[in-house]
DNA sequence: CAGTATCCTGAACGATACTG
DNA sequence: CAGTATCGTTCAGGATACTG
């Protein structure tokens, strides 16, 4: 069921976990997910996408363990799932804010956007980031990315 | 030329942003470019894709201010360009290797990935992280997003 | 309410051939 | 080397109807 591994595209990260949450839906799932949205009901009236692309997505996020199904049942009624993030979902936050940081500030006219993000604990507004293993800021600026020298099979 | 603003899709710089970089390749067109590949014919070696999927692909980005040609011209030669990374693609460094150690941590079955990234000055290793204003680590658990209160317009 | 099934269209992509 | 042009396939996504 993985695509064939032609290129070093199976090799990378970076693309495998695009091809996950890349696809036009999804993403904004995972936003309202962590908005607080749960039920089917509810992301389909916010995403304005048709049952049929919302219920593969679910299950897409499901099965990739980014969402997990909980079981709910009203008085009367037939069981019913509810959507809530996992810890892989949760782990998937600083891609979001930064996604959502850069597009304010390189795509949207004034600069900033329609939602922003703070720190339940101490109410300030927070930023994804580069950071070394001292925790200290790292300018992007300053980043340089090398193969592993652990990389156990090389390409061509 | 921009798409018609149906729902909010257009109001979310997730997904604008998203809609910019989430195609298949180019991400990988950044990644290269970040790794020093700067010519048109190194990208097709490394990418293994078709040359007119690159071409647009390397336009799109240059109009969307993340890749700036720069001309040479070697002797006997006519004009050439190369594709440098801008500001713009700097700032997104964040985001890629975020997604990066995402699918390193969640996707790879050893649970590290066949890259890493340092800082060229401390030699640390980096990743991308949430912090707030006052530069500390925030944990994505503590993270909420709410609707920025200078909203201008509302939907519906 | 919570989905699944079906049909249709558009667009991204791969392959290939061609130009300067 | 550095692209552009064309063709055909595949597949995600929209619309809609249907089920429990």
């Amino acid at each position: 069921m993985t695509t064939p591994p032609p290129v070093d595209l199976a090799n990378c990260s970076i693309a495998a976990t695009l091809s996950l949450i890349g696809e036009k839906w999804t993403i904004l799932i995972l936003r309202d997910v962590f908005s607080g949205v749960r039920r089917f009901d509810d992301f389909l009236q916010r995403l304005q996408c048709s049952p049929a692309v919302l219920s593969t997505r679910l299950k897409t996020l499901t099965e990739a363990g980014l969402l997990r199904k909980v079981s709910y049942k009203e008085p009367g009624e037939r069981e019913r799932f509810a959507y809530h993030p996992t810890r892989a979902a949760v782990d998937l936050l600083p891609v979001l804010i930064g996604l959502m940081q850069w597009g304010d500030a390189h795509l949207a006219a004034d600069g900033n956007g329609p939602a922003e993000v703070r720190s339940k604990i101490s109410g300030l507004k927070v930023r994804a980031a580069l950071i070394d293993e001292a925790d200290a800021p790292v300018s992007p600026a300053d980043m340089q990315m090398m193969a592993t020298p652990t990389a156990p099979e090389s390409s061509t």
